[in-house]
DNA sequence: TATGAATGAGGTTTCATTCAT
DNA sequence: CATGAATGAAACCTCATTCAT
């Protein structure tokens, strides 16, 4: 599906534009929010027109996508990178796979909190930008802790599996972006812990989901 | 502590008018975000005139410690309320009770989402305009869950009370306001459980951190 | 003649506040030129109410002739007092008479600067404000330097005696306004004197003038 | 040394569109002051959008330096025309050479009264806003002076010629600039000489102020 | 008459988007 | 295609003046 509002790249100097703009608008994510970006400092942190933008990309809203697809991108370059192969072990239990999952989930937010924070943001500011591949993303997800469920399933007390792995799902990520990307406003300025401990402590509270009944 | 940018009312006539601003802008935000409210349109909703915006407020940004402070407001009335009557009973037991106070919780945020919105928005675009009121509010917070903690030591087993009562206070506010505020975008999207069902898992989430020891 | 704009002061109350507004105008023009000063600051500082100034002027305009008289009336309480008498001495000679006078109206000007300097200003940005008075004062001024013209005769060259009194007033009042209102700025920065220097500088300038003949 | 607040022009366009604006500027200057002066005036006599002449003037303070610039200019214009070509003759002598340079000044000044009214004004205005060139101006003018007094230093009784010349440039300037600026308010109301008999006049006095021992 | 809240016209400024070069 | 100047629709904000109390 092509996605709306992005103009194709015909020859190989718009691609390099495109990405150039691409990585000018995540360099500027890091200062400001992409309310506060303006199209002219894109280009000129990208080297280039404000007309060469619009050249690249329909409207302003059509970065917006852009910033999803990069989010997508780090995460599953993240999924294949060393720091996150990990295989689950039946011997260690599933206290300790979790800990160790929450542990790798934390790493990548650490190093994505710009976009992640963008990302997050205009998920709920734009949702109308927003393309299908989102859904599907979180369902991987959703497969992949369900993985877990099935993998530690004698551990596990919960009827509905399905419903435990996107519970899981759910709390891990909502939890760990709402500490990475706003740790000292909100909720999380009462939480007097280091990122070691709010781990092990996002892993037990799934621990002790999973191990009760549910009656 | 005077909020800085508001102006004094000195005739009853002014004070008013700052209510019918305020209960404007409320109304306002049920249907757009403050970024996209003019101070025109909050003028106009309040039948009164975009100078008599600036006779109140000093500028558009005066609006947002308003917004906070209406929601502390809500918050204390809520408490207050009959619906948020609960006292905790030993013979039911800790998860009875965690599934009562997440109800309640889940209830007020349903009453107040444009409110928290609104807030929870305006908490991390503009740290700078909340005052120390904010810090206060969260450690009343931890304060009650810290009583809970205190009334079911016996069946909890971490170690740190203080801790366990943070991490309580922290888990639920984030994971409610997430699906409250945003339901059908973000992580929340792949959650498939009726709101009964979510808030007891909140519940059961918690009840397995407490319970679980943690070594 | 009624001044336009004034309203009349049936009570002494009024009367009262009248003055208040004036002294509070008069104050402000120390610090900020009178375009820089609102109603509404004119009425704090009175310890009046916006309301009130609008009962005793119609309009912010008012104000102006306000300044052009006090400002009139602060050079014949100059004039008037002992600082100012001065009586010419044939013996000393014209060019001492002149030091005189151009030290003593310095020594006005230093006194009412902030006067002068609103009144100059606005004769010249609101010159229909003005009454008549204020020709009436420029040619009591003519007919003073007339005097002396007059005394000196013998000493004085100019054919005209009308002609140069005019000169005479118009070159002292402007070089010392300039550099009295704008030391530093324009062409007073120039000026690499002492107050001292400068006054007998004009002084001189204009003996020079009297005494050369006029062909 | 770049003017602060004036944008640069990349393309040949945007030169012109500059070039446009401060001649629509000089235009309006003729009828009302800067302060009453909108930027959508500027804009439309320039026959450009309100958004283009922020794309060339940062914000409307910006254009006050262009005033000065402008002023200076046309005063390097006239000083290099055919009408200021003089040159000092010594059997002329002091006098001639003295009404010869009033009446150059005065007629620069009858051609340029509406540049010279708005720089005088914001000189004293904002004299934040005025570059190092204005003292560089001034000082050129003190040099040609002393040129003058130092030419004819036989006649000259004066012994500081670096004060002497800083006099004349300061009255002639001033006295100058106040009649031509504002023949029929203030003082020079009060004048009453054609622009030969006052031209005569300036130089008569600066002539006696020289040829006056300073004891 | 006094008060000060309310009015609203008018000005400045921003910036996504277009388009001539 | 690239450039960046030009557009123009909003938005914010000010303050002299009015007017209900």
């Amino acid at each position: 599906m092509k996605r709306q509002g992005v103009k194709p790249a015909a020859q190989s100097r718009s691609k390099k534009s495109r990405d150039k703009l691409v990585a000018a608008l995540e360099h500027l994510l890091h200062e400001k929010s992409f309310e506060d970006i303006t199209i002219a400092e894109i280009a000129k942190e990208a080297g280039l027109s404000v007309g060469a933008v619009y050249g690249r990309f329909e409207n302003k809203d059509a970065f917006i996508p852009v910033i999803f697809d990069l989010y997508k991108a780090r995460q599953e370059a993240f999924a294949n990178s060393p720091d996150a192969r990990y295989m689950p072990d039946k011997e260690a239990g599933l206290r300790t796979a979790l800990r160790t999952i929450t542990k790798m989930a934390w790493s990548f937010l650490k190093q994505e909190i710009h976009l992640t924070r963008a990302t997050h943001l205009y998920a709920r500011l734009r949702p109308d930008l927003i393309g299908d591949e989102w859904d599907e993303m979180l369902e991987a997800g959703v497969a992949s802790y369900r993985a877990i469920v099935d993998f530690f399933a004698d551990e596990i007390k919960r009827t509905d599996p399905d419903e435990a792995a996107r519970m899981l799902g759910y709390t891990l990520s909502t939890l760990a972006i709402e500490r990475g990307l706003y740790p000292t406003e909100g909720a999380a300025a009462a939480l007097k812990m280091d990122d070691a401990r709010f781990t092990d402590a996002m892993a037990d509270a799934m621990y002790g989901y999973l191990t009760v009944a549910d009656t």
